[in-house]
DNA sequence: AAAATACATCGTAATATTGCGATATATAAT
DNA sequence: ATTATATATCGCAATATTACGATGTATTTT
């Protein structure tokens, strides 16, 4: 197979781990660190400051669009970035429950 | 190539992406949502409950343990598995601060 | 209009992930 | 000792991800 099995689990279940997804690899972490030191973030920069090819960059950049967690407006020649405030809440309350659910109280094994 | 260039990160972007990857699958979050409610959970009752297979299941245990988010000792014949509350932290922590150092004041795109 | 700039997309190769049947392993019960 | 129970691991097929050179597209400058 190879394909994950979406439809045996809640709508919750499947669009915390598809964000969680779309955050899970240094680069697009190392990209939304950027846009948050500086509001905003255009591709070029990136190239320069990260050690990865432009068609690297701008394919990371489409996988975060594609997870609404940033959005970006044609500026000219370039693009601007930035993060989409509705999704990162979406995420601080999603993943915060998740993570605040275990209390840590009874250690087992 | 297929190989994230991990060497170009640091070593915080490199930990958080890989908890955050291991935790990015709806199974291993329904997974970790059972062991939280249950304060632990062994691998036959998964299988009950879950509609994946019981080597499926196993294998994604072996994710979680490896990625030390949880921790498995044997129990007779099953294994009970538990959060391990060191690495939880320590996600809580990174995450936390990943997520909070969004301020959302400044929309522009 | 032509050249330059900034991104996006295509195509491809290498590698990783997902899922499962079959089989191995290890403890418990008979 | 044999059988049953519970997990782990192997091997495989299907699909997804990562990375990048080459090329396409759209705006800006000349």
């Amino acid at each position: 197979m190879g394909l994950t099995k979406t439809e045996i689990f809640t709508d919750e279940q499947n669009q915390l781990s598809t964000l969680l997804k779309a955050i899970a690899h240094p680069a697009r972490i190392a990209i939304l660190q950027r846009i948050i030191i500086s509001n905003t973030c255009i591709c070029g920069d990136l190239v320069g400051e990260l050690g990865l090819a432009q068609a690297t960059i701008s394919q990371h950049l489409k996988e975060l669009k594609t997870a609404k967690i940033i959005q970006g407006t044609i500026e000219g020649v370039s693009v601007c970035y930035c993060i989409n405030p509705k999704t990162w809440k979406i995420l601080e309350e999603q993943f915060g429950g998740f993570l605040g659910s275990y209390k840590g109280e009874t250690v087992c094994c």
